[in-house]
DNA sequence: AAGAGCACTTAACCTAGATTAAGAAATTAT
DNA sequence: ATAATTTCTTAATCTAGGTTAAGTGCTCTT
């Protein structure tokens, strides 16, 4: 069964006829690690949920420095909420991190859907609610916390992730350079 | 006529058996400045909307520094989304910053109204996903740009509130002390 | 109007984390 | 396999922003 579908009943149930609806709307492709789902400067078409593998999207800031929005994994939204929502060119890339097979649903779909199955709309407001309170959570511990806390709450909230994606990334997620993010971990587990 | 209404109808529709519907559900009240909302540690029961004046949310770290997760003036909303979503005791408190009166909407009247009126599921979808674009950035901002150019973006984006509330909240929200604070606009009134 | 608290400023000193640079280890491509 | 690229580590040095502390002005009280 689609984890897509499962994702959705998680909140809503469906008829076999909304799951059907549903499954017509996306499509299901397969990519290799290191493509480039959607750059920065392009207006975004479509919502991405991951059935396997790894997606990221992420900003350059000035050419120099990569900062990590967000990680998703199986049974994970990912997108450029702002770029989708305002149909407006973006900042984050969106690329694959690990080989990945990901379902896109396009913004005329995904409206088209809203409209045939209104009890969607309910289920992206509760996505959408839980992907606030986890920002605003990010955002309190960035100002509050230490590196090395922020570094412990990202263990224990992604325990999968530490081992599948380079340490560089976690450290940008985090908010540190690759270099103290090293020496960081180093004085760590001397303890 | 009710601003609630008029922010309600930016994004839906609603005929005037809904209307009162809505206005059958809230309560109006009116606070003088320092009153709290809610505490930390308390299960909140309300989403607030302002009509006038100002209200902030923050959380307390270690009995010490406050930090300022967010202010509402006229006709914006405001919450502990965590708790009043989780019903459970969340981390912030929501405190009268200036005179205000508050639109209170219990959390059963917005479920009963998501039954009565559905289009108000799509109206605080949108809102909720225009508030995770804003906290997007905040965060992007926080990991990649210097305290300085976090506040030159904060008076652009808030220049009412820069007159409005004491410096040292300005200073709190965008992630610096109030020392610091003092310190870089005195360099920055230089140029 | 006198005092008590706050909010702001200034300045000296301190530190978490950044930067630069160079080498070691691990991946990836050929 | 080997070369090329990327990731990770270590270490020296630097800086944005924190801390502490003292002083100045507010704005409430009463």
């Amino acid at each position: 069964m689609e984890l897509i579908i499962q994702n959705i009943e998680k909140i809503v149930s469906l008829s076999e006829q909304e799951k059907e609806l549903i499954l017509s709307k996306i499509e299901i492709r397969k990519y290799k690690a290191k493509t480039v789902l959607l750059n920065d400067g392009e207006v975004s078409k479509y919502s991405y949920f991951v059935n396997s593998g790894i997606l990221r999207s992420f900003n350059i800031n000035d050419n120099i420095a990569e900062h990590v929005l967000h990680f998703a994994c199986e049974g994970w939204w990912i997108g450029d909420m702002y770029s989708l929502l305002s149909q407006k060119p973006g900042n984050l890339f969106i690329e694959v991190n690990e080989e990945a097979e990901v379902v896109l649903l396009s913004k005329e779909n995904q409206e088209e859907l809203y409209l045939r199955i209104p009890k969607l709309e309910r289920f992206f407001r509760i996505l959408t609610e839980n992907s606030l309170v986890a920002h605003q959570e990010r955002l309190m511990d960035n100002l509050s916390l230490s590196a090395e806390e922020r570094f412990e709450k990202f263990c224990s909230k992604y325990p999968t992730l530490i081992q599948r994606v380079p340490q560089k990334q976690i450290a940008s997620y985090i908010g540190v350079t690759p270099e103290f993010f090293s020496k960081m971990k180093a004085k760590m587990l001397k303890k």
